[in-house]
DNA sequence: AGCACGCCGACT
DNA sequence: GTCGGCGTGCTC
């Protein structure tokens, strides 16, 4: 006798909602993982039965009855519901949202699920007059055929959608003439490419060791620094994983999912490919969440939110770039996809790996102390050698829009060999203050502690926290002065002046400014690719991921940011921009240079970087963590909150460090209520209540009893406020 | 999060 | 006299 359903439902409250079947329902057709459509308050809701039971959490005459069922199967297994739910009480967010994030959002919505569409394309025999006549009459039918017929004849949709646009009509007519067919990928699998050539030492080391914790947990970490290949690793750990039957996770940042690691997987990897990511249209998503749920597509590849898809028959996790930041979510529900990964892959009895050039300190500590596999991959495949690293000391230099003479001259050489070079600078736009010389005024954002960044070529000043913008002002809104100076260099300053220095080179600039128009990012990285431009200039864009061959100097304008960064994570964060970027060089054959402007040529981080290496640096770096007390070697929830009044955000803090500070009785480190380092962000004042303990275990246990009674503080209603556990940054 | 209820200012 | 401002509180 069990007629309570425990229903998640997509409302910010702590727990379950009970509700009684609905009318005519009998119980065997109700199945946890069901979808059903309830009424909530004054409208109704679509939910995600969770659980059945006789009892229910309130009163019975509260009860109300499901309206419908929505589902005839489950959409999830239990296991993965107990997933989903282990994750909401690991971050202390409201289940109902955990759960419904990790449907489709028109799933979520309660819409029913799209028919599953045919995802292969097959050329059928057809009568040669018919197809002559298409020459003419019909270009693109033709063209498409032709392509087909490259391929050996089928393809699979997403690649044709990739290869032509709007291709829609074009196959529809052709279908209707019976010149090609459609079809599931399941129906003909493409057969498994091997490899064609032998893996290095380290690499066939790494391979060996994952395969041989097939079919129960273990951790890894991939500890290859660029160009070592560790997708080729990749690739042979999923092929093994794949014979067997079982299922692949690929999680990669948002940045790295492009068409040409696709088309890779899909080259060497038998059978279609799931693509889970924001960039996709709500319906596309939804298609390959199915695929990926019904296990027609072994390979599940996606960013962060994909570690929370329904993959049946798991059998390995992979985590590329584990240290990218891209996988914490930074806001509402704010969760770690690479933490993520590692306990679904405990709960699928299956092996994960942890790749990075440069891994966070968190994985390098496990690593150090056993938790994990260490697997490192130390050498470069092909010619490519290791870049120089050197330091420019631009103390008392006389700079060019931010560039030192020494660094305009190197420039000056790679550029007359006929080279590539990159310039860096992590911070787009022309300068990141205007200022006026007759009164001091500056461009500040009137909803921020921030200035607006000055932005030429649009003629505006636009806020980077908020959005807030407005246009260039002639002469000084405070005096009058005309005398407006911008202070400071961004990316599209440092476009004007290498253009003007070097005019014969053509130049691209990759930032999110010039590429927001669409396909335009992918046509500047072709340029800079095939060498039609010798002069790369960008931020972490052009950092992360990108092979640039031809590459021969890369310059970082300025690394001096993260030396003093409010942030403890600061000096991690620059160490790993400065060796990602330095990878872009010398990947060719030549070897490449790196270049660093700084004015602290003697601090301690950039002598280690640049002397020793990445793993010299961390090693430091996590003596100093321990010392501090500071994660890895402590762990941290910071709950955050914002009001328009300062006051309001900080009285409900203070509230909560009492409710903490007695619930605790010296168990945690209670730091605060402090303001936020950007104290008011988009006209809201934002105070932060700092959480730290030296045990996990410890800090889950307090926080299971203190969010839930945090949402019943008086002043909570008042105030925009959230739990981030294990928070990455502190801003 | 929605959504309604509720008690105070400017409009047909 | 009402339309609507968004503060407050609830949803099984």
């Amino acid at each position: 006798m069990s007629s309570i359903l425990h229903i998640a439902l997509p409302a910010p409250v702590y727990g379950l909602f009970d509700y009684l079947p609905p009318e005519n329902t009998p119980e065997e057709k109700l199945a946890p993982g069901q979808r059903l459509l309830v009424p909530f308050g004054h409208s109704e809701r679509c939910g995600l039965l969770v659980g059945l039971s006789d009892r229910a959490s309130v009163a019975a005459h509260k009860l109300r009855a499901a309206r419908a069922v929505l589902d005839e199967r489950p959409l999830m297994s239990r296991e993965h519901l107990a997933f989903l739910r282990w994750v909401a009480d690991y971050y202390h967010h409201p289940p109902g949202e955990v759960l419904l994030s990790a449907l489709p959002v028109r799933l979520r919505k309660g819409k029913p699920p799209l028919v599953p569409r045919p995802d292969r394309i097959r050329i059928c025999d057809t009568d040669p007059e018919a197809f002559a006549a298409l020459a003419r009459r019909a270009p693109r039918q033709r063209q498409l055929l032709d392509w087909l017929r490259e391929q050996g004849g089928s393809a699979s949709m997403s690649e044709l959608r990739r290869r032509f646009d709007n291709v829609h009509g074009v196959v529809r007519a052709l279908c209707g003439k019976g010149m090609i067919s459609l079809g599931m990928a399941g129906d003909a699998a493409t057969p498994l490419q091997p490899p064609r050539f032998a893996l290095e030492p380290e690499q066939a080391q790494a391979v060996a060791a994952v395969a041989s914790r097939l079919g129960r947990y273990h951790a890894f970490l991939l500890d290859g620094v660029t160009g070592s290949g560790k997708t080729e690793v990749y690739l042979r750990l999923a092929q093994q994983v794949l014979e067997q039957g079982r299922s692949l996770l690929f999680l990669v940042p948002e940045i790295s999912l492009t068409p040409q690691l696709i088309n890779r997987l899909e080259k060497r990897l038998p059978g279609p490919i799931a693509v889970l990511h924001s960039g996709r249209s709500d319906g596309e998503r939804e298609q390959a969440w199915q695929m990926a749920r019904q296990g027609r597509a072994r390979v599940v590849l996606g960013t962060r939110s994909a570690v929370l898809a329904p993959v049946p028959d798991l059998g390995l996790v992979l985590v590329d770039e584990e240290h990218d930041s891209a996988y914490k979510q930074q806001e509402g529900f704010r969760y770690s996809a690479r933490d993520m990964a590692l306990v679904r892959a405990q709960r699928a009895n299956c092996p994960v790996v942890l790749g990075s050039a440069t891994p966070s300190l968190e994985s390098l500590k496990n690593a150090m102390d056993g938790r994990y596999g260490w697997l490192k991959l130390t050498r470069r495949a092909g010619k490519a050698q290791h870049p120089g690293m050197q330091l420019l000391d631009i103390r008392n230099q006389r700079l060019q829009g931010g560039l030192s003479p020494a660094l305009l001259q190197a420039l000056e050489a790679v550029l007359s060999e006929g080279r590539q070079a990159m310039v860096f600078l992590n911070r787009r736009g022309y300068a990141p203050v205007l200022t006026c010389y007759g009164c001091g005024w500056l461009s500040d954002c009137p909803r921020c502690d921030a200035r607006q960044t000055m932005h030429r070529r649009q003629g505006r000043l636009i806020c980077h926290h908020c959005g807030n913008e407005r246009s260039l002002p002639r002469q000084c809104p405070s005096c009058g002065s005309p005398e407006l100076h911008p202070l400071g260099q961004g990316t599209e300053q440092l476009e004007q002046v290498l253009q003007q220095h070097f005019p014969g080179h053509p130049l691209v600039r990759i930032d999110r400014d010039a590429t927001s128009a669409k396909g335009r990012l992918d046509d500047l990285l072709a340029q800079a690719r095939d060498g039609r431009a010798s002069l790369l200039v960008g931020t972490q864009m052009l950092a992360k991921g990108h092979h640039f061959p031809g590459v021969a100097l890369v310059a970082l304008v300025d690394v001096d940011g993260g030396l003093f960064g409010a942030d403890f994570r600061a000096a991690e964060r620059m160490a790993q921009l400065i060796i990602q970027v330095a990878g872009r060089a010398g990947r060719g054959e030549y070897p490449g240079r790196v270049l660093m402007q700084t004015r602290f040529p003697d601090h301690p981080l950039l002598q280690t970087l640049v002397n020793e290496d990445y793993a010299a640096f961390a090693r430091e770096a996590l003596k100093e963590r321990a010392q501090a007390e500071l994660p890895p070697c402590s762990f941290q929830a910071l709950i955050r909150a914002s009001a328009v009044k300062a006051e309001t955000a900080e009285d409900f803090l203070r509230q909560a460090a009492a409710l903490v500070e007695k619930l605790a009785g010296g168990a945690l480190q209670v730091w605060g209520p402090v303001p936020a380092p950007m104290r008011k962000r988009a006209g809201r004042y934002r105070s932060h209540l700092l959480l730290q303990a030296d045990q996990r275990k410890r800090l889950q246990r307090i926080l299971e009893d203190f969010v839930p009674v945090l949402s019943t503080l008086p002043d909570a209603g008042r105030v925009r406020w959230s739990v981030d556990v294990d928070p990455l940054d502190l801003y």
